[in-house]
Formats: C-alpha cells, structure tokens, sequence
RNA sequence: CGGGAUGUAGCGCAGUUUGGUAGCGCACCUCGCUUGGGACGAGGGGGUCGCACGUUCGAAUCGUGUCAUCCCGACCA
C-alpha cells in the first residue's frame, strides 16, 4: 500500500472530547472518528486491526471445536419474553417497533437467538455437547458512554454459548474455553489475567472475567489478587479475611439511648462517642428493583452494592435518596434522617415489605452503637437479640479492601485497575429451562441443556492492546494486531537510489507476505517519522542518507531502537517475524 | 437519571462581557523554496456561528425554549 493512497488523516492535536490514552490515539492517528456518541466509525487501519484480532479469536474458537454461524442483529420481542428479560434487561436494551408496530429489539446478547436455534436443531443427545459461536455488532444503550472504544454503545462481540447434557460436561467446555481465551489474548499481545467475577444479568453461577491489567483510568474495574496463590476476583465478587485483632466490643454495660447531636456521618460519630468506628452498626438504605432495602455493616467497611443486590434477590440497586429515607421514616412513624436509622420498627415502605440484611461482619460485635430512627440520638452498648434482632439474612456483603486477607491462603491482597476484555459464564439451565430447549436423552426422556456462554469484546480488545502498548509519540501495536507490519520510509522520494532502494523493499516484502506501506509521499523526513510512529507500525524501514554505505535503518518500535542494516536483512528481519506470529 | 460544562470550517480554538454582518493555528488546493524528527514564503477554497422562536433598524453576541456533546456518580464486552 502507497503512503499516499492510504485513508488515513491523522491530527496534529489530540481531539478535545477524549478522556483515555487509546480514545486519544485511535483518533488521531486516524483509526477511528465518532459518528455519534457511544458509536464509531471504523476507519480502514481500524477495520485492519479488528480484523487480525476476529481471525485470531476464530481460529482459536475452530482449534477448540466450536463451530461460527451469524444470528440476526435485530431480533423479535417474543424470545426475549420467553426468558424473561425483556421485563427485566432495562434501558441498555434498544427497543424500537417495525411499520407493523410489532417490538423488537436490537442484540446486546444473544442467548435467547441461540437457545432458539438450539431448541429446533439440537433434539437428540447424539448431538451434543456442542458450541456455536459468532462475530458481530452489538448495542446496548448504555447510560453514558464513555472511553472511545473502551465503552461504546455499538460494539463487536465474538459470542459463544456451549450446549452440554451434564454440569460435568459443562465444566469441561468451561475449562476448554478458558484455555482458548488464554491463548488469544496472549497471540494478541495482551497479558490477561483471569478473575472470578459476579454473573450479573446474564445470569448463572460461576462466572471469570478476562482483565488486561493497566492501572490506569481506562480500567473500570478494581481487581483484588494474591501475590502468594492464585486467588483474583473482580471488586463485585471479591471476598476476604478480615486480620484479627478489631475492636468489635463496647465497655458499655447496659444498653441506652444517648443524645448524638448532628452525628451524620460514621466519623462524626466516632469523635463524638470517642470510639473506633470497629463499634457501630451502620444501617444504609438501598432501593432494589424499587423495594426498600437496608444493610447493616460494621462501621469501618463499605458496602459492596453488587453482593447487596444479589443477596436481596434483584437486577438494579441504588442507593436511597434522602428524601426517601426521610419518608421512609415518616410512613413508619418515625422522624429521622440520614446518619441516625437503624433497623428496629421499620415495616414497609411503597408498598413493600423492608427487607434487612447484614453483613457477617456485624453478627460478632457487642455492646455495639447502632441507630435508633431518632434524630440526634444512637443506641449505645446494644447487644443482637437482646436489644435489636439480628436479621434472618447474615451473609457477605461487604467491598473488600486492600490489605485484607487472601480467602484461600490468608497472605494480604493487592488491588489494581483492569480492562474486562473477555469473560465466560456458566449458565446452566438459565435459559433452556424458560424457553423450553430440551433434547431427548438416552431414556426417551426430555432434559433442558446445560449451557454456558462466553464473550470477547473484539473492538475493545483493540482498544486495550492501545492502553498497553503506547508511548508519548504514538501506538506500538503488537506484530500479531498491527495494521501492517512494517513502512518502508524513503526519506526522499527525489533520491533516485533511495527510492529504488525502497522500492526493492517493499516489492520484496509484499512478495514474502507481509503487510506493508511504503511513505511514497513528498513530504519531509520528519513528517513521515511523526506519523509512523504515530500510526504505529511494529517495524520501520528507513532508507536515508546511509544508503551511500550500502545501508538502511531499522527501527523497532516497541523499543524504538534503531539498527544500520543490509536492504535484504531488513526485509528478512521482517519476513521472519511474521513467519513466526 | 441526578450534578457540572460546552456547542463558531475536517481538527484545536479566539470573538459573546459592551449587538454593527466572522477570525487564528493545523489540515486541504496552487506556485516557489526546502528535504533525517510535524520547515518557510505567496496566493486560494471551505462556516445557515447546534436548532427554533423572540427582542432589535441590525443577533455568533441579548431572552426563552429545544437538541446534541463531554465530564463526575449508579450498569456492562
């Protein structure tokens, strides 16, 4: 490919709207523009990039035995009230209506499509198990987009869904899966991390996250690991031993109420009390899937909303506005605010019934603090059961911390920063059951399948392998994803002899298969170099002044280390590594 | 959806306070000159100033409304 000819426009700024390094790149090399927000166009490096890495996904997905169709992009509303979930998947679900005024939605997933499929060609246990899988846009109209190609609305997904008769078979398919995805995301340049995470709306039981780790802003998710075992999980899954030793019993002797003017706050409290906060019972109230919910924890520890809503058996949480708290407390007969409530004598609220749950972290304290729905005043020295009972629903719903203790091997853990790019479900019977997808087992007898999922993020991969690779003059794509593996850059294309030299080059190049541009422009020396570095081609070829030796430089840009080399060892170097992707 | 901000040429921005018919840098086109890290000179093309309504002799500028975009919080590949 000529220089000249290639559509490409990179920018001498960075676009004003992006917030993360590859949003920033990807623009203004030239990979991608947004069409609008959340959606992007794909220019032709990008779709270059996207494509390497869609090849590399399918041909560790055939080499795992999973077999690639194509299901519909649009897709009818009946399926999805077969599974439940056009009531339940929310707002990221792009609903719209055809002329006949029948609803429909756009794919943010496609496990109702698959079990469909499944269910009218899949009927004997001869033919299982058996894994299907695509490419393919997704949308889901998140609430804010945001990070370039971090988090579109539009997105290309690989997506896969294994069918098994047996939880053992699942397991298998499982465990196969996740060997592939290893594999990938290594042929990509990536070093993942694989973290158990929570299942979340898709549903199911076990559930790992693929992380590229950055420790920078683009990683949405905090991930907890251990340095000393392989113990990592997602924030939302995490759990912990809490190290011994924390106060967790007050020298009250009896329990009373006590005045706590304009205590609003656990550390207001605290000075206020003189106590650690290791002695209160913090009550906050979450609104889950519009039922009232409190959680009790103990005051030092923060509440992990994830676990909270899992625990209370719904699909959204937040957290209450003070509003609602205050009329919370007035349908109650109560008058208090936020900083004073507690669990006692409150019944419901909207119309619901007041679910309380705690965390295991209260159920050891005694002679605690805790509040009492009256303004200004706390219970002190209060003992579970004695002065307050201690709800049915003790479980763990607390965020973990750094400095905690691994729950496998009791070393302290670390957190970082990571950028999900790939995860695997354990469905079960999810969605087989609902939507009545069963084949006939040996007996005659009709089974549901056991099913898993697992998805890849393709262009967020791309944009992940950005936040790995990049320096301050432009992207450093790994060989396997780059746009193309090498430039030969003719420094001046008036030089006779450069540019035959160059030309050799790249003749010989794109003979041994390579993928490679040659900067035919007319442009000077340093423009070129600002743009292939910026553009980031994995190898440069540079034929300059040293021709006159015989010689031309190649540069690697990973390491941007620059070798005087034969015009044929350059074009070998090259050969070779491609040779070996 | 709550809080904050911004919409002026493909990109980055000034002009809005004090209303007078739109400008700078990059990019693009032509010519000259230059050719090892985003040169220089001259000339040129491109904008219903997000949109609508209003105030006014006159609106990018003032008012009202609306749409879009971005940032901070709750969701996810």
């Amino acid at each position: 490919m000529k220089m000249s000819k290639l559509f490409v426009q990179t920018l001498r700024e960075f676009p004003s709207d992006a917030e993360v390094i590859s949003h920033k790149l990807l623009v203004r090399a030239g990979y991608i523009r947004k069409l609008t927000s959340g959606v992007y166009n794909y220019l032709p490096l990008m779709w270059r990039v996207l494509k390497k890495i869609e090849n590399i996904v399918r041909e560790e997905m055939d080499a795992a035995g999973a077999q690639e169709l194509l299901m519909p992009f649009v897709q009818p509303k009946e399926l999805w009230e077969e599974s439940g979930r056009w009531e339940v998947y929310g707002k990221e679900l792009m609903r719209l209506r055809d002329r006949h005024n029948r609803e429909m939605c756009l794919g943010p997933t496609h496990e109702e499509i698959i079990t469909s499929i499944a269910r009218d060609g899949l009927k004997s246990y001869k033919q299982l198990p058996v894994n299907l899988y695509q490419i393919q846009s997704k949308f889901r109209d998140e609430v804010r987009p945001r990070f370039g190609l971090l988090r579109g609305r539009e997105f290309i997904m690989k997506d896969a869904y294994s069918f098994d008769m047996t939880q053992e078979g699942l397991e298998k398919e499982y465990e196969n899966m996740a060997k592939a995805y290893t594999k990938i995301f290594k042929r990509c340049g990536l070093n993942t991390k694989m973290v158990q995470s929570d299942s979340g709306a898709i549903g199911g039981s076990v559930s790992h996250e693929f992380m590229v780790i950055t420790d920078t802003d683009a990683g949405e998710n905090d991930v907890f690991y251990c340095d000393s075992c392989d113990y990592s999980a997602n924030s939302n899954h995490a759990v912990s031993k809490l190290p011994a030793g924390a106060n967790i019993t007050g020298e009250w002797t009896s329990a009373k109420i006590v005045d706590t003017p304009e205590t609003h706050s656990i550390e207001e409290l605290c000075d206020f009390l003189k106590i650690p906060s290791t002695l209160i019972v913090k009550t906050l109230v979450y609104i889950v899937d519009k039922k009232p919910v409190l959680a009790l924890i103990r005051g030092d520890k923060q509440v992990e909303e994830t676990k909270l809503m899992n625990a209370a058996g719904g699909s959204d949480i937040r957290i209450a506005t003070a509003g609602e708290i205050e009329e919370m407390m007035g349908v109650n007969g109560f008058d208090a605010a936020k900083g004073f409530i507690g669990p006692q004598g409150l019944k419901e609220y909207n119309g619901y019934e007041i679910t309380v749950i705690a965390d295991e972290t209260v159920k050891d304290m005694k002679n605690f603090v805790i509040g009492v729905n009256q303004k200004d005043k706390h219970g002190i020295g209060y003992n579970w059961d004695l002065d307050v009972k201690l709800p049915e629903t003790v479980t763990d719903i607390r965020l973990v911390e750094a400095g905690e203790l691994c729950p496998q091997c009791g070393k302290p853990l670390k957190v970082t920063r990571g950028i999900e790019v790939g995860n695997i479900f354990q469905l079960g019977t999810k969605y087989s059951k609902p939507m009545n997808a069963v084949y006939l087992d040996q007996n005659g007898k009709t089974q549901p399948y056991i099913m898993g999922c697992y998805g890849i993020g393709i262009s967020r991969t791309a944009a992940a392998a950005v936040e790995a690779h990049y320096d301050e003059h432009g992207i450093k794509w790994p060989l396997a994803i780059a746009p193309y593996h090498a430039i030969v850059i003719p420094v001046s294309t008036k030089d006779e002899e450069q540019m035959r030299v160059a030309n050799d080059i790249y003749v010989t190049l794109k003979k041994h298969g390579a993928e490679v541009v040659i900067d035919d422009r007319d442009e000077r020396a340093g423009v070129k170099f600002k743009d292939a570095d910026l553009i980031g081609f994995p190898y440069q070829i540079i034929v300059g002044k040293s021709i006159a030796e015989g010689n031309v430089e190649f540069k690697i840009r990973e390491t941007d280390e620059k070798t005087a080399m034969k015009p044929e060892e350059a074009a070998e170097v090259v050969i070779t590594a491609i040779n070996n992707l």
